[in-house]
DNA sequence: AACGATAACTTTATCGGTTAAGTAATGAGC
DNA sequence: GCTCATTACTTAACCGATAAAGTTATCGTT
């Protein structure tokens, strides 16, 4: 409760005799201060256990070497790496980052970004949740000339900085490898297509399956979030309406773990009944028992790529706008690991 | 680049023709201010897009309506799940995260927790990393009043506060099932015994042990840290010097899986060579081949209780030093399923 | 009609730093 | 011996808010 007055710089220089001014140059090693009382200074400080108060110094100094992080998620392997994979890029350049979570709602994620812009930081890094449909509050953050990068979950429209798996590829590969291997009836599992990775997903999908000459017959296809649940309903939907395909292609790995809940209710297996490929996967995949095969999404370069990217852009070495799509690798189950190495 | 300089209160008087300490109170709905004005105010920042500065309000109100929060990992199912929750509850009190990571690093942990302290969080939140031994630290935090709460990685020293699973117990139940259904030869793979959770989940392990009367041979136990690679080592360790025993017994989940790998290197297989309960699961251990047993964290109740505990410490609602330890569940492998509804 | 109370603001001070603009003392150059 | 730099500081001003302490005009009382 009764915070015992916290060591200022004023603490310090009254101690020293000399000016707060003085004392605060002496800390960040200003050439106007003689190296005796720079000593003086540090020592004191040292002593008094000094913590500078980070609120008053940025809003003097106008720069927070803070960075804003806006996620949908958490638990999510996908999030969690990249999460990690920032936070270690940021420290390198002794940039803090301030993390919100959206938890996939558009209006909870608005009021995040407000926060952080608030906070003053000095550039975001955001990755969308699946319900986001207005792009103006980052029209706002760009044309404020704050700089901001999009990852994995970019918006649409042009003209913003933004890092993802090459999807369409991705998707292509992945749906590909089982067409070519006479695989017919796939079926997929998609994300909303609002949603750029939806959109993109889904149309590496089709084209792989035009690429094979199989149909895509109604029913094949089912829209929805990108959560387990979703996966659950999908898998139960194309069930119901054209029965089980051979092959499902889900958007996400979490849609792929809600199909395999749903098979397992509907008593069959998997992936004797039918294979399931996922876009994205776990490190633990290759632990689980219904065997999926997956794309693997490189999580931890799309997160560092994205702080590079944010960090030239701060400090005005890159311009915005830049797209990158960095490639993934299909990861088969088991089953199918021998006939890779053909 | 070009920061277009950010709209502030005196914008708003300036335009309106008042003081800027009249707008401050309109937009805080200070009864000073009449219902008219406060109502010119407040379009006036809509219609100008006023964000208040974190900064400058936090500097002056010596409250920050912020909590720190440490953890040693991120993408790691106990600690995702735990800070998904802490987001959440800290949300419905307004109150903002500010999350820093220590990657199981001491020195890393302390220079945080300073940062933290510039930041003039209101409280911390806890979670300490495997190699931590100082905590002169914490020490400083609590005699300085500012409310700290640790959970599942929590100190040893008396007087925190401090939230984490029954440690012991949860122990202690996971063992003794096996032990209790004729498996004699129980290896364990623990943790630092300068931990807190290592100490005491090694200690459940002995105690159920001793309970069915069941010697521990030399060997039967390593001690390291967290990791997946802790997990490989240490099985192929007791590997090596006696043999596989019928059950195995890890301190974390990450640990288990290394084991799994080990095991499938040794050509041995899960669970027919070797069961394995770990403390701690996931969400997917349901979906994995290698069935593993696992004691239940309460992750999101921990994360959850935790941030109340710490909110009610810096409201002054409560004092600190109240430790709590939640239920968690032993989970078995499907094959014993049927058995447990006995 | 004088008086205290209230409403609705304004002015001044402060939070803890940083930056810009002095200032006194010393030393170099011619 | 006088000028100009340089060194090592100090003082003043400011960042953008909040808190505390005025200041008027209006109004109900007695």
């Amino acid at each position: 409760m009764s915070s015992p007055k916290r060591i200022t710089l004023n603490d310090i220089a009254l101690r020293l005799g000399i000016s707060k001014v003085a004392v605060s140059k002496a800390l960040r090693d200003h050439p106007d201060i003689s190296p005796a009382t720079r000593a003086r200074v540090k020592q004191m400080a040292e002593s008094l256990g000094y913590v500078p108060n980070y609120m008053a110094r940025n809003l003097s100094a106008r720069k927070t070497l803070t960075v804003g992080l806006v996620v949908p998620k958490i638990a999510h392997h996908f999030f969690s790496q990249a999460i990690e994979a920032i936070y270690e890029t940021a420290e390198e350049s002794n940039y803090e980052i301030i993390l919100t979570v959206s938890r996939e709602d558009e209006s909870r994620e608005r009021r995040q970004i407000k926060t952080l812009l608030s906070m003053r930081v000095d550039g975001l890094l955001v990755s969308l949740a699946q319900n986001t449909r207005r792009t103006d509050i980052f029209k706002e953050v760009r044309d404020h000339g704050l700089p901001l990068v999009f990852f994995d979950r970019v918006p649409d429209e042009p003209g913003y900085s933004a890092v993802t798996t090459d999807d369409h590829r991705g998707a292509y590969e992945s749906v590909a490898w089982f067409a070519a291997r006479g695989y017919k009836k796939i079926a997929h599992i998609g994300g909303y297509r609002h949603t750029g990775i939806g959109r993109r997903r889904d149309s590496g999908y089709r084209a792989a399956m035009e690429k094979y000459g199989h149909d895509i017959p109604s029913g094949f296809v089912v829209e929805g979030g990108f959560s387990e649940e979703d996966g659950y309903r999908g898998l139960m939907k194309i069930y119901d309406r054209v029965g089980l395909p051979e092959v499902l292609f889900t958007v996400t790995f979490p849609v792929a773990l809600g199909a395999v809940r749903a098979m397992q209710d509907l008593g069959k297996s998997v992936p004797d009944d039918m294979q399931i490929v996922s876009f994205g996967g776990s490190a633990y995949s290759r632990y689980m028992k219904p065997a999926i095969s997956y794309f693997d999404q490189p999580a931890r370069e799309i997160g560092k790529t994205a702080t590079n990217m944010l960090l030239e852009e701060i400090g005005g070495r890159q311009k915005s706008g830049r797209f990158v799509e960095l490639p993934g690798k299909l990861i088969l189950s088991p089953e199918f690991q021998k006939e890779l190495k053909k």
